[in-house]
DNA sequence: GTTGTATTTTTGATTAATCAAAATCGCCGT
DNA sequence: ACGGCGATTTTGATTAATCAAAAATACAAC
């Protein structure tokens, strides 16, 4: 009776996607479960029944799913997981940010917590992942920061990316080529709300343009003593020099 | 469809299960796959019908089954995935010998092919796992060496422990107690057939009994060129000390 | 208010893997 | 050669997870 990786997953998705909700709202609708998982949208119903009657989610017919404090708490330790086992990728296996996330949702299931706990320790209590997700607590805690992003910074200022919210390697190289990985500097120099995109001022003083819906992908830190720590050109995270 | 983990578990056991026939068998009859698997028998007729049918395996109703070319390819890299994994555990993540199986019965169905080949080359490209047992090649091809055990071994001679076919963790424990790892040197003083006993004698010249069953599952070489080149007292895939 | 549409739930089936228990088979010993 | 017993296969059900398509529902628009 632990969880199969079916259970694991759903509650995941569920966490990721209310924490993807509009300000506000606590109900992730079933479409958005289903097609976060990619389910058929019954599918997605008769399973949070099923999790329901578990006492993990909270389930309100046509409005949709939560969490429970049980769920969130089996969430956590899936995404702690996950998370620990894409950093121990990238730092101990020396594999690129990018590629590691198809191999972490499969062992995020299968490693014991034996090991977890080994890969915590040998990485030094990390606390967020290769893309700046947070790693949960061993006791299933996670402490979510509020970011600003490149669509909503200040103009101006030097702000240091914190997080990288899509898991596509395309982007993820993309994020890589520009000098926008979690740790690196960046600077708003202009943002132009009719063309629909921002002009950015990396740290080597090259400029480039990203369209609102990738500036809104970078999540990033404003307050003055993330920048005045932030490393001018390396990031977190990076591959062990050598 | 890749192969679920079923179906590897079913191959490697096949695999492991033939093997372990006495000489000149090569049908691993249905009950003792049943009984390797936990299963009833049933479940593992109905499966392996499944699996001739896939041409994995030959089966031969009321005499049982052998791995085809294809399944024994198969059933290699699930191994090779295995045996990788458990050296990896001990040696990097610094594991002890007798924790590790569990971990790795779930890991060889999930870690991908990058992966694996990464915690090969980070390895060395190592021939044998931490219990003495060969870790197939990439392309699925398997050197079994034949070894003596120390029941059948010359007595007086100094023989090179090579394997120890056994994974439970009290046993692994013992071997490792009386100094019978992989790579360290021991040798028989005495065997009683009456007894059902054998009397070694370790490295540092201490003496022990061991039961025939216990000793049927040390595996030695008795070449000159091992016992030459055996570390006296330290065996092979030690953690790393520091 | 009625109606339309998009979302959600229900329904009915399917697949993989399993079990228990009944039926069957192979073969050993006299 | 035959009876019986242990191993094997069959049978009938079950569970988890899924889908497609039909039915129901919510809500916004008119």
């Amino acid at each position: 009776m632990p969880p199969s990786s079916t259970v694991e997953n759903y509650l995941k998705e569920v966490y990721l996607g209310v924490g993807r909700l509009p300000a506000g709202a606590t109900l992730l609708p079933m479409g958005q479960l289903a097609s976060a998982l990619g389910v058929a949208p019954g599918t997605a119903t008769t399973m949070v029944k099923a999790l329901a009657e578990s006492g993990l989610v909270d389930y309100e017919p046509y409005n949709g799913v939560r969490l429970t404090a049980a769920g969130t708490r089996l969430a956590a330790t899936v995404l702690r997981r996950h998370r620990l086992v894409e950093l121990f990728l990238v730092q101990v296996m020396g594999m690129r940010w990018d590629e590691v996330h198809d191999d972490a949702e499969h062992l995020e299931h299968v490693v014991s917590d034996r090991l977890i706990d080994r890969i915590d320790e040998m990485l030094g209590h990390p606390e967020t992942d290769p893309h700046g997700d947070p790693i949960p607590g061993k006791e299933g805690t996670i402490r979510e920061r509020h970011f600003e992003t490149l669509l909503t910074c200040p103009v101006g200022t030097r702000v240091v990316v914190a997080r990288v919210s899509d898991q596509d390697p395309v982007f993820l190289r993309f994020v890589e080529r520009h000098g926008l990985k979690p740790g690196q500097v960046v600077s708003v120099d202009a943002r132009d709300e009719v063309a629909d995109a921002v002009q950015l001022r990396g740290a080597d003083d090259t400029t480039f343009t990203l369209g609102a819906r990738a500036a809104s992908k970078l999540l990033v830190d404003v307050t003055p003593e993330a920048a005045a720590a932030a490393t001018p050109s390396a990031g977190r995270n990076a591959a062990p020099r050598r």
